[in-house]
RNA sequence: GGUUCGGUAGCUCAGUUGGAUUAGAGCAGCAGCCUUCUAAGCUGCGGGUCAAGGGUUCGAGCCCCUUCCGAAUCACCA
């Protein structure tokens, strides 16, 4: 039982020892004292004046009274302050709550096991036709943290993505290869596969804006030499010719596609995240329209006379969406009902969330609506995970015109600028290899990458100036790996003294207010954890580990922990110290994010 | 126009189910602190009509209503 806990069920006993009526428990309320007044938890007593029919001083005066009578063991002293009851715990209780979470090298997180439910995250999803930008390392940033997270509530957790590998857009780079490629590839040019496809994709629309303007200087309107270009008739000739499985289009497409995985591949390696079922649409696509025939037969659906299927949603408030065009082929929504049908064969799953941009809210509404009337169980409740955009200071990325920040250009630049940040610092550490420097430089490197996009809250825009540098100090990841490596130096030297953590903490150690306030803190981690999981929000993990870091440092320069001569505080302090590393490397990890020994 | 989501310091962002005279961090600016466990750190100063107005109550940045500003979306594109 925690110490809040303890102090509810006193406080519960006591209204109605002093007032004879039962209170429900969310009348107790508890918080953190605020850091101007004295003692740690405050019981705001507002709430119970209907009860005790007295004055909010008054009713807080009884009330400490009588838990320090009662729970002397527990609550050393009280003071109160208009209707605030601020309680000083026992020093000893600290030091008991201390050795509980450094003991518990996985404290806050809930097992997981067979019985647990099984939570399916589809991320990053991206298109065959280009590399990854900033906006899918934010997708695959996010997708990554919500997985960790989820697992660490005790969930099953299979993280899934939906390759997009068919249509027009990847005819229109292999059509581009075809002509402009000379038989290019990236082994012949050196090039990351799905760099050399992008470049195609850029190919293609160059050429193709050309032969368009080109019809309109003829006379022809522009929208009509949109469709008429024949560089975009070849194009649509060739996703045609695909959907009837010509062996030599086939054939390109999967060439292509290889060497496009095969860049992703290095990218979501550098990246740290991965997937335990990758799906593809080539093969879900086809699905969905049998879902789709289902719903019709029940009537969910209906049929116009050109043949388009729709489904009415104006019932539910939206409108009618298009699942199958008049000439039988399947459009995203149907292509998504497929996906979602091959994956409750695969997995039992119990909740699904899509970790899919804010621009596709609409679509996300009306999939759970299908997919509900199809029959998943999981559809009416799924979460879409909505994000905002990355903007520029200009505004959104633009491909077109070439302000987009490519995911491996930004990850080498991050690293690079980590090294070039630690060359001066990173001499000091003794012993240090090649190896070491570069491997730190990564983590750090990352590390302030990730943090400065997982701070951010998801749903919010978010902005990314390429032209400033994204810090290293302040309220970044390299300042909370920088605390780590400093508690993990202290332990070393700990060690090499022969200075060991006992198995049982003295609990005579009269504590100062920070080493309280820092295991209170440490104690909210699981709560932390908890509260991110029901929010789906990497970002409130961030938070904590920075104010956890922020609250170790000041501690770490007003207490020595290796020069105390009393020997109970020392191992207090010892044991604190090792329960704030293992907290912090435990909670970035919920957000990917690596810490390095020494730094 | 409908729907959804945002608006907090010069800039980037926190702010748990409503709680305490003074709404917090970081960056940028200014001023201090390294013979002592790593200064990627610590301390201090300046900086705000929490978009605006009304309401609910012991109490509102947070809840409700109206208005203003911004974003996304409302395709036989994915």
């Amino acid at each position: 039982m925690s110490i809040q806990e303890k102090i509810i069920a006193a406080a519960m006993g006591g209204v109605k020892d002093l007032y004879g009526a039962e209170v429900p428990e969310k009348m107790i309320q508890l918080q953190e004292t605020r850091p101007e007044f004295e003692g740690e938890l405050t019981l705001v007593v507002f709430p119970l004046l209907r009860t005790s029919k007295k004055a909010p001083e008054a009713t807080a005066q009884d009330m400490g009274q009588y838990l320090t009578e009662k729970c002397p063991e527990l609550i050393s002293k009280f003071n109160v302050v208009k209707g605030f009851l601020n309680l000083s715990i026992a020093s000893a209780q600290w030091i008991q709550m201390l050795e509980e979470i450094e003991h518990n090298h996985k404290y806050g997180f809930t097992p997981v096991t067979e019985q647990s439910p099984l939570v399916m995250i589809e991320y990053s999803s991206p298109n065959t036709n280009k590399p990854l930008h900033l906006g899918h390392v934010r997708n695959n940033l996010l997708g990554w943290s919500l997985a960790q997270i989820m697992e660490a509530n005790g969930n099953r957790v299979v993280k899934t993505n939906i390759v997009n590998d068919r249509g027009i857009h990847i005819c229109k780079s292999m059509l581009a290869w075809l002509k402009y490629g000379n038989g290019q590839t990236p082994e012949s040019t050196g090039k990351k596969g799905d760099h050399l496809i992008g470049d195609y994709y850029v190919a293609f629309d160059k050429h193709y804006r050309e032969q368009v303007k080109e019809l309109v200087a003829q006379g022809m309107d522009e929208e009509t030499a949109k469709q008429e270009a024949p560089l975009i008739k070849e194009a649509h000739d060739m996703l045609v010719r695909w959907e009837q499985n010509d062996p030599e289009v086939r054939a390109l497409w999967k060439k292509m596609n290889d060497w496009v995985y095969a860049g992703f591949d290095e990218t979501y390696k550098a990246l740290g995240v991965s997937f335990d079922k990758i799906y593809y649409e080539s093969e879900t696509y086809l699905e969905g329209k049998e879902k789709v025939e289902e719903g019709l037969a029940k009537s969910f659906f209906y049929r116009r006379e050109d043949g388009s299927v729709w489904a009415d949603l104006t019932k539910e408030g939206l409108d009618e969406k298009l699942l199958l065009r008049s000439d039988g082929t399947s459009v995203y929504m149907t292509q998504d009902i497929g996906t979602a049908k091959l994956r409750f064969q695969d997995f039992p799953i119990d909740k699904m969330i899509y970790v899919v941009g804010n621009e596709q809210n609409y679509h996300f509404q009306v999939l759970s609506i299908l997919l509900d009337k199809l029959g998943f169980k999981w559809g009416k409740d799924l979460v879409h995970f909505s994000y905002g955009m990355v903007e520029l200071p200009n505004g959104k990325m633009k491909s077109r015109e070439g302000t987009v920040v490519d995911a491996d250009d930004l990850v080498a630049t991050m690293v690079q600028d980590a090294r070039a940040m630690s060359e001066d610092k990173i001499k000091k550490l003794e012993g240090i290899t090649e190896e070491e420097t570069a491997e730190i430089a990564r983590i750090v490197g990352m590390g302030a990458l990730k943090y400065f996009i997982l701070k951010v809250d998801a749903r919010k825009n978010m902005l990314f100036n390429p032209e400033e540098s994204i810090d290293f100090n302040g309220n970044t990841g390299p300042f909370i790996q920088y605390t780590y490596a400093r508690i993990r130096s202290i332990l070393r030297k700990a060690e090499a003294q022969g200075i060991t953590i006992p198995e049982t903490l003295p609990t005579g150690a009269e504590l100062s207010a920070k080493e309280v306030s820092l295991i209170q803190h440490l104690h909210g981690f699981a709560a932390a954890v908890r509260q991110a999981g029901a929010d789906y929000n990497p970002a409130s993990i961030a938070t904590y580990c920075y104010e956890l870091v922020k609250e170790y440092n000041q501690f770490y320069h007003d207490f020595s922990v290796l020069r105390e001569e009393d020997p109970a505080k020392q191992v207090v302090r010892l044991a604190l110290s090792a329960a704030v590393a293992q907290v912090v490397k435990n909670g970035m990890s919920l957000l990917g994010i690596e810490v390095p020994e020494r730094m």
